[in-house]
DNA sequence: TGAAATCGTGGGAATAAGTGGGAATAACTG
DNA sequence: CAGTTATTCCCACTTATTCCCACGATTTCA
């Protein structure tokens, strides 16, 4: 289960170093074998799932029907881009240069968290995302009765 | 299985290298015997059925009755547009003329592994798609019940 | 407070992959 | 049947990727 929040430096060459509070948890969970696809529902921001996890998500994906526009939009962000990386000697793994460019992913990134997953956005899409709050017209049936 | 998507550029005599980390992958599904046709849904966009893949697609789209425009559009599309290309010494396939400008294909183009086949886009027309993030109106109700 | 260790970052060299061009062969047309 | 055009195969070069090493900063423990 990951949590919290990372600010990275992404080097010349497209290298990212997991945290070393994370390195036990990925290497335990998967293998050191981290997936990483565009989050479909954000731009500028990437999905880093452990390989595991990845599988579940790739065969529910896979498995909706191709004859309607949104699940091929869906099939190609995921499937289709999911490329399999591994940590290098120093505990950094290569973000392939078309996601990098597409979701605009430069020097300064941030890595987050999300239980099952990571997320990996851009400085300036995660401040801004950061900054908007929720507002009370956002608010769904499923929210109303939290406890915060 | 495939997936990732990969930088490719078709050459002007229209070859194409498959990625190396395809390649066995590919000679193992169908003995490097690939089939090109049309993406019915999406222009720019080719497909690249392994040949025993390719079977399955072409029998299924066949047994439409074709009294129907739309099963006749559909065959024509796939069936009728689908040519054999085997990979050459260097890994490369040669794209059919026709489809290349059919499809708008020039020099710089992405590779997708979409589980089962390949799909070829022009970059521009794959980056167009990228930069598109799925709405929340746009969600089907086979979608709503996805845990990603 | 100092020293050691660990983590993060950058650069460089070896290797592999991708790309283009050219020549030989085959096919097609007049 | 001959000339021209298209296709295929092969070789060589350039570019990208991967692996490894080293330096600097920060932290931790004695």
């Amino acid at each position: 289960m990951f949590q919290g929040e990372t600010a990275i430096t992404v080097d010349d060459k497209g290298r990212l170093a997991i945290p070393t509070a994370y390195r036990e948890l990925v290497a335990g969970a998967c293998a050191n074998r981290l997936v990483i696809t565009y989050n479909p529902f954000e731009s500028g921001c990437l999905w880093l799932f452990p390989h595991a996890e990845w599988e579940k998500v790739r065969d529910q994906v896979n498995a909706l029907p191709s004859v309607k526009a949104v699940h091929r939009a869906l099939q190609m962000k995921l499937v289709g881009a999911a490329a399999m990386v591994e940590p290098d000697g120093a505990g950094r793994i290569l973000l392939p240069g078309s996601q990098r460019t597409a979701a605009g992913i430069e020097k300064k990134a941030v890595l987050l968290g999300m239980g099952s997953k990571f997320e990996l956005w851009s400085e300036q899409a995660h401040l801004a995302k950061i900054r908007q709050t929720i507002g009370e017209d956002e608010i769904s049936d499923d929210m109303a009765d939290l406890r915060l």
